[in-house]
DNA sequence: GATCGACCATAACGGCGTTATGGCAGGATG
DNA sequence: CATCCTGCCATAACGCCGTTATGGTCGATC
């Protein structure tokens, strides 16, 4: 798939595949599931609802290319908190920008997990190797501690996995509105449910 | 084709209300989030679509009312666990029946978290009173480890929140697909991980 | 210049959520 | 008994949806 020769015959458009991806996950963010529609889309990006089959196929190829959207700028945004000589210090930033990500995109966060469904169409989740990416971002972090010592050597992905799930299990619950029974504002719960985690793994003398 | 409603009026019929609640979960379970419509619900609970109407208000509003009746179901299932005399044991296996559960009623457990949608409509989730019975669940079983001297003393609602946002957030990433990434068989991940949360609060003589 | 392929505008089809309309049972009221 | 009212639902319609068939434009190729 080789790229338009960049031909900018106008400002106003790109490649009309990015064009749709990008209106796609902002339509998404702004207002929400049910009012991304291919009519809507395409009026959107300004062209007719036929550039949406030529380039997705259906809708469900649409909400799998903004998944995988999704899953990039994840990426980008939790590697935006760059790293320390603290790589423990650097686990915890890590996720607070992916609940930071997720609270402010929460429509395209939960078209990424979904799994459900968006206006009807289910998809089969976004592109495997973006959404492998992401979650080697974690084990990275991981290892990082493991080789400073900090956290007691074993396998990076299963700690890894385990600091994701609970991480992941914090910011759904709380998307789904369970703060309502719970509470919590960050405080007893998601920052102690992490700590206690790395702690068992710490290489305390016990 | 149901004959005369005077013939057998004794197990064809409940009350519509219900019908159609069940026959939406029913749906859901074994067709999938985009087989549930009104003209198809209405079919199969032997009504029209109206019916659904003067009931429910809205396919949101069924929808509120599967997700209800979808943590009716958790709760019971969860229950049905019992109580030994390890109240540690009692938390393991109350995961494991959370998580049978959600595997065994993806697309409901999906509605009933999902926050995102389902056909189209999104609803704003199940009754509130309702979820928070599940939620006390866990708190329950973290409360007698609590007395049991098995954990530390300390609020056991924000314990059964960190336990919860784990176990969450496991399931929520298999379901989504995510041990194609991660792998697991439950043992190097699962477990460990809910054993490390428990272990960091357990009053052993540090 | 002719041909071909990728791309997309137009218009249509069936199905969707929702609503307006009307009919029908059954209890309250005179 | 006649009347009215009220909750409940069948019918049919409206506008929007995802999708597809059709045809036209335009650049690349020979």
């Amino acid at each position: 798939m080789s790229g338009p020769p960049s031909t900018d015959s106008s400002s106003a458009s790109g490649d009309p595949r990015r064009r749709l991806i990008e209106e796609a996950a902002r339509i998404l963010g702004e207002e929400g599931p049910s009012s991304l529609s291919a009519r809507r889309l395409a009026g959107a990006a300004g062209t007719s609802t036929m550039a949406v089959y030529t380039h997705f196929g259906s809708m469900t190829g649409v909400v799998e290319a903004v998944a995988t959207e999704g899953f990039r700028r994840l990426i980008d945004h939790v590697d935006a908190v760059g790293r320390t000589e603290d790589p423990l210090a650097d686990l915890r930033r890590m996720a607070g920008a992916y609940r930071d990500n997720a609270l402010e995109n929460r429509h395209l966060f939960g078209v990424m997990f979904g799994a459900i469904s968006l206006g009807g169409f289910h998809g089969r989740g976004a592109d495997p190797e973006v959404a492998a990416a992401a979650f080697e971002q974690i084990v990275a972090g991981v290892a990082r501690a493991m080789d400073a010592g900090v956290l007691l050597p074993g396998d990076p992905r299963a700690v890894a996995a385990q600091f994701w799930s609970a991480l992941h299990g914090y910011v759904m619950l709380e998307l789904a509105g369970m703060d309502r029974v719970v509470d919590d504002s960050e405080r007893t719960v998601l920052w102690p449910m992490l700590a206690h985690l790395l702690a068992a793994l710490a290489p305390s003398p016990r």
